[in-house]
DNA sequence: AGCTCGACCTGCACGC
DNA sequence: TGCGTGCAGGTCGAGC
């Protein structure tokens, strides 16, 4: 379930529990997720200490001692798990990957669909990876503002919806979120990216929008980072459920904006679910 | 060059 | 109960 919010908050929990850690062998019981996992992977985790968790768009980046990095997606369906060194589990049939702490706790990474990735590179060669260079700005980040966004537009015959999609447009929006945020800001999820941008300068449109998409994921992740309380959240699916959405997955509902009696309609672009209030997003 | 769509994979909810 | 269908949080890359 992991848009930026969702990794976000999979992020502090590893980064609050694994700090310091010394990883003493690490099980694969695949050999591919969604790529084939490095080879030599068990031989150059084994030893590593973490230094720090870091996030880039959806990535997760585990900082380890001698400059390297362990690169983590979890694509639709992927979740990490920490158990105790007293911790019994049984093993599920998606657990691929392993890390044995020093300490006897495990992190278990799980993923059924195996959308999911994991790579290793060297610490600081984060835009020369081919997966992290071509991603646009974290939305967060007070530098992605109306501007930065009307430039991402200008000219982009495809709808809003879709180039919020774009993780070259802004990073760490998903399905759910743009959703969410085209709502806030009260905009047609059909009307073309172009549009939002006009000629010059900013819009109403963009600066709302932007100002939703930050909103919607900040409070996202207060959300989930309210319920990160013990190990279980490093599955990411208790956030999950402090979240009640205002359109996603709610069509045919009445609209929530007041004095709006539209409907939650839901409709199907590039191949993904939208959905919207017919009454409001005009 | 930019955009849409298929592909990747499993599980689950639904209708017949 | 069992089977077929469609749908699900992402994103790369083929093909227009």
């Amino acid at each position: 379930m992991p848009e930026l919010p969702e990794v976000e908050t999979v992020r502090r929990g590893l980064e609050d529990h694994l700090d310091g850690a010394r990883i003493a062998d690490v099980e694969l019981r695949r050999k591919d997720l969604r790529f084939p996992l490095p080879r030599d992977m068990r031989a150059r985790l084994c030893g590593r200490r973490v230094l720090g968790v870091d996030r880039r768009a959806k990535y997760l980046l585990v900082r380890l001692s001698d400059g390297l990095t362990l690169l983590a997606h979890l694509g639709m369906s992927g979740s990490f798990t920490l158990l105790q060194a007293d911790e019994d589990c049984e093993q599920g049939p998606h657990d691929h990957v392993v890390l044995h702490l020093e300490d006897e706790r495990r992190v278990i990474y799980t993923d059924p669909r195996r959308f999911g990735i994991m790579d290793l590179l060297r610490t600081g060669r984060e835009s020369r990876h081919k997966l992290l260079g071509h991603l646009g700005p974290e939305p967060l980040d007070d530098g992605w503002d109306a501007a930065a966004l009307c430039d991402a537009l200008r000219g982009r015959r495809t709808s809003i919806k879709a180039a919020l999609l774009d993780q070259e447009t802004v990073v760490g929006v998903g399905n759910i979120y743009a959703c969410e945020a085209l709502f806030q800001a009260r905009i047609s999820p059909r009307r073309m990216a172009a549009s939002v941008a006009g000629r010059h300068g900013t819009t109403l449109r963009a600066r709302r929008l932007v100002s939703a998409v930050k909103s919607v994921l900040a409070e996202a992740i207060r959300a989930g980072g309210s319920t990160l309380r013990d190990f279980r959240s490093l599955e990411g699916e208790l956030g999950y459920f402090a979240n009640s959405f205002q359109v996603y997955d709610q069509e045919d509902a009445s609209c929530v904006r007041q004095g709006c009696d539209g409907r939650v309609r839901r409709i199907v672009q590039s191949g993904r679910s939208t959905f919207y209030c017919s009454g409001c997003q005009g």
